[in-house]
DNA sequence: CCAACCTTGACACGATCGTGGTAAGGTTGC
DNA sequence: GCAACCTTACCACGATCGTGTCAAGGTTGG
């Protein structure tokens, strides 16, 4: 079998035994595990660790952001939510008047609420 | 004038001033500025303030990882390289149900579109 | 013109993150 | 069977985050 052990891992990606746990727990990457609970690393892993190391440097990233877009991606609420809160930012109709701006933002406020959670309508 | 000084409007939302400011330096909610610096928060900003606030209590986030959302958005080169990284992905994910799989990478497309550059709908 | 408010910048401090080490115990393979 | 490796769980410790407060000085508006 062409799978490696941890420390295996550790010495041909560069990160140590303690941070490919690390990055397992965030749900970064999830070798597969022997029968016994060791964890395998195959050449999918290996490279997949290779390039994240890269990604975190060339973009001056942690590990929690990519937690965070692993996030993103999994949780559809979630995505769903933060996107509506940014979409929630129009160039400001500067020439209402107040009182009829104000009417006008809370109406967009309801409308992205609603699609917020209704993601059919 | 309707817009608030940064006393008043952390008066009206329940952030601190302290925190309006900490908004402003992550890029989240930028307000207008008198001629003499002051920061003038507008019913946009006030309303903007309150949704950020359910936004980060109902998904239990914090504020760098809504700044992190940020970055995402506007830097296409980072978007591109963690989606690129995520695409990447040979190995099976087995905790996500196909049909949520599915779904997002039917939308995906239609997403990025949409975050490219499209206006609203 | 002056009190009340705002600005930026610095110091502070608990909470969490990123990372290491160690302990107690199970797995592997010769 | 046993040495070498792996597992999880815990303690530690510097760095960063979220938040407060204070200082020195500029703005606002009656």
């Amino acid at each position: 079998m062409d799978a490696l052990t941890i420390n295996e891992a550790a010495e041909t990606t560069g990160w140590s035994p303690r941070m490919l746990r690390y990055v397992e727990r965030l749900g970064l990457i999830e070798p597969a595990r022997s029968g016994g609970g060791y964890r395998l690393y195959g050449p999918a892993e290996l490279q997949r660790l290779r390039t994240l190391r890269e990604l975190l440097d060339t973009h001056g990233l942690g590990l929690g952001e990519i937690g965070f877009a692993l996030r993103l991606r999994r949780d559809r609420t979630l995505r769903d939510a933060v996107e509506a809160w940014f979409e929630a930012q129009p160039a400001r109709p500067e020439h209402v008047p107040a009182s009829d701006w104000l009417s006008w933002e809370q109406d967009k406020h309801s409308r992205l609420l609603a699609a917020a959670g209704a993601p059919r309508t």
